[in-house]
DNA sequence: GACAAATGACTACATTTGTAATATTTTATC
DNA sequence: GATAAAATATTACAAATGTAGTCATTTGTC
């Protein structure tokens, strides 16, 4: 019985974000965690909050005497979904090719190149 | 001057990559080429079609009394900027996490493995 | 040339998203 | 307890998207 994600939008990412970094949070600590990232009223912010609560990707508990809210979704579950149906739509679900145009494209430290390597010299293995 | 690509729907995504597998076409041969994938009635993808002209992701020539199109952005230009882009939303632009996560979700051959390996080292190399 | 068939143009409409404002309810303060 | 301040709830509204329908025009056919 799996659950359904819920679909994120762009901006409300940013929120889901903040909650899986910082866990249970006011929505005022949301407004300022994100304040030095984005240009949003608080207004909107609240509305992003409450879009997500709406879809469940938010869940409110009561601390005391003012909202709490934290994630109710997996951050991995969201970020592997995501990534998945990006390469369908892009790639056409070609993993493969997906993964051969990102490493081109990523500018990475020769310690990162040995590490993506160990990696999938583990995949190998296993 | 670097032109602006237009941004493309999930949608729209399919038509584009039926013109540039298969180049200029007339609004049939897209519904043609979609059919067996998508369930959308033909006039969906003239609608879709229509969008990305005035997008400016296509282009139409009047071959002979009917028009054609064809992509008027560029495939791999598409690719690597909706690939940053969702690298910034998912990943807050950290290629490489980004890199290891698709990895390890990715279903690999063995040869596969290599390959990317070689472009990991190729990458290095240079 | 009249008329059906094909094509393209214009219009439609609900949902989602981005981006908030206003109204109401709670809490804190005097 | 009245009132201000803060938080939450309700409402707004345009653009983008998904998903088409209808109208007008062009073309092929008799």
């Amino acid at each position: 019985m799996k659950k359904e994600l819920p679909r994120i939008s762009d901006s409300e990412w940013r929120v889901m974000q903040v909650l899986w970094e910082h866990g249970p949070q006011t929505a005022n600590d949301v407004v300022n965690a994100l304040s030095s990232d984005v240009k949003w009223k608080p207004r909107t912010i609240k509305t992003l909050i409450s879009r997500l609560v709406k879809k469940g990707a938010i869940k409110v508990t009561e601390e005391g005497y003012r909202y709490q809210y934290s994630a109710a979704v997996d951050e991995s579950k969201c970020i592997r979904s995501e990534t998945k149906s990006f390469v369908r739509r892009v790639y056409q679900g070609a993993m493969t090719p997906a993964l051969a145009t990102f490493i081109e494209d990523a500018d990475l430290s020769a310690e990162e190149i040995d590490d993506l390597k160990e990696i999938l010299d583990k995949k190998k293995g296993g």
